[in-house]
DNA sequence: TGTACATCAGTGAACGCGCGTTCACTGATGTAC
DNA sequence: TGTACATCAGTGAACGCGCGTTCACTGATGTAC
């Protein structure tokens, strides 16, 4: 933790840090402000001093919780490209990682309260618009040579969606379906088609 | 509606049905009990005289939205059939829908709560599971000819995630990728192969 | 057909609980001289 | 270096509100004779 940051800024840190986790784990709505302030070691009491409103949280926490998961994904892409994947397999592999089945509230936010992004005060959907856009450029820079650059979207839709199925169905049958859109986006987009 | 059924069978079915619509509008804890017994009519006191609790209403309301969708999906299917489609690509077609972006209380529910479900309670997330299966069996049925039959999982993946990413960005932004997956989709399973 | 009673379906007040937000206050930290 | 004071960051009680659930009661409907 940096520690160039005021008393007040590490704090500010700590609790975005704790929300950004506990909305993919939980909703919006799934955790309330005196249980993020008691997770990053304060009492509700104070949580006025750093936000304007609960909606000013979770607009933090949105793009916080994105940040830190791009960075992750990046991590893993590197690794795999280094053992000889192309940069869209890697991806694909560690987007729909079966760790990601679990792990919500490290994964994904846009996979994690997708569904839930229409329901939100004005900001917060704000905030996911430009969450969503920046999953798109994401996957946009990561496309083989020779994919048109709209495939983009059709395949961030797959991933996303895959994920929250293979989630809401759990078990094996979740791990099957994670499987088979791996294998598909992989195949279909590989740079040698298979024919 | 049925009038062999009992005057308390109807109110019932009105909740149900006024339920069905609400937690695909507000989400699983978007609506209150005294809300939905007013829309239908009632007042909150008779709720537990019908379910047993707030989750068992869920659990009827995910199946009735379940079923009423899928029996628009299947009407407009047979229209467009009707009118020279292949059945795929009017699935595709109807589901992938610009009318449902706006109108999220009359479209599929698995698209409408994905994310949410693995948040409920063991009953809820049950139906979820059942509502997601079911989903999966009707995307089988209409697959062409020749596709293997496990693609219906990838497909049904991109067309949820397709929906909520679209309604997700909104406006002319969202309609753009719903239609790029469209095209993506009924290009790659057509019968006749371009290339 | 009419009367007396039982059952049914729904009413509306109330309870307990949790939540977002406010606010007077406290102890720690920083600053001026 | 030490003292006096201002500012800062956080505390914890309280408020208002909405929600799921319970329950004693009421008016309507059905049934027995």
């Amino acid at each position: 933790m940096n520690t160039n940051l005021t008393r007040k800024e590490q704090s500010h840190e700590r609790i975005v840090e704790v929300a950004a986790r506990a909305i993919r784990r939980a909703g919006y709505r799934g955790v309330g402000v005196a249980d993020i302030m008691k997770e990053a070691g304060l009492t509700h009491g104070g949580f006025y001093a750093h936000f304007a409103s609960r909606d000013a949280l979770l607009v933090e926490a949105m793009q916080r919780a994105s940040r830190d998961n791009q960075a992750a994904l990046s991590q893993t892409i590197a690794r795999r490209m280094a053992k000889g994947h192309s940069r869209f397999s890697a991806l694909v592999g560690a987007y729909l990682h079966d760790m990601h089945l679990e792990r919500v509230e490290n994964g994904c936010v846009v996979a994690a309260l997708a569904s839930e992004m229409t329901r939100q005060g004005d900001a917060v959907q704000q905030e996911a618009r430009r969450r969503v856009m920046h999953l798109l450029d994401f996957v946009r820079s990561a496309l083989p040579e020779g994919v048109e650059r709209e495939q983009a979207e059709v395949i961030t839709a797959t991933m996303v969606g895959a994920l929250q199925l293979a989630r809401a169905l759990g078990g094996t049958t979740g791990r099957a379906l994670l499987a088979q859109t791996r294998d598909a986006l992989i195949q279909k987009h590989s740079p040698v088609p298979v024919s």
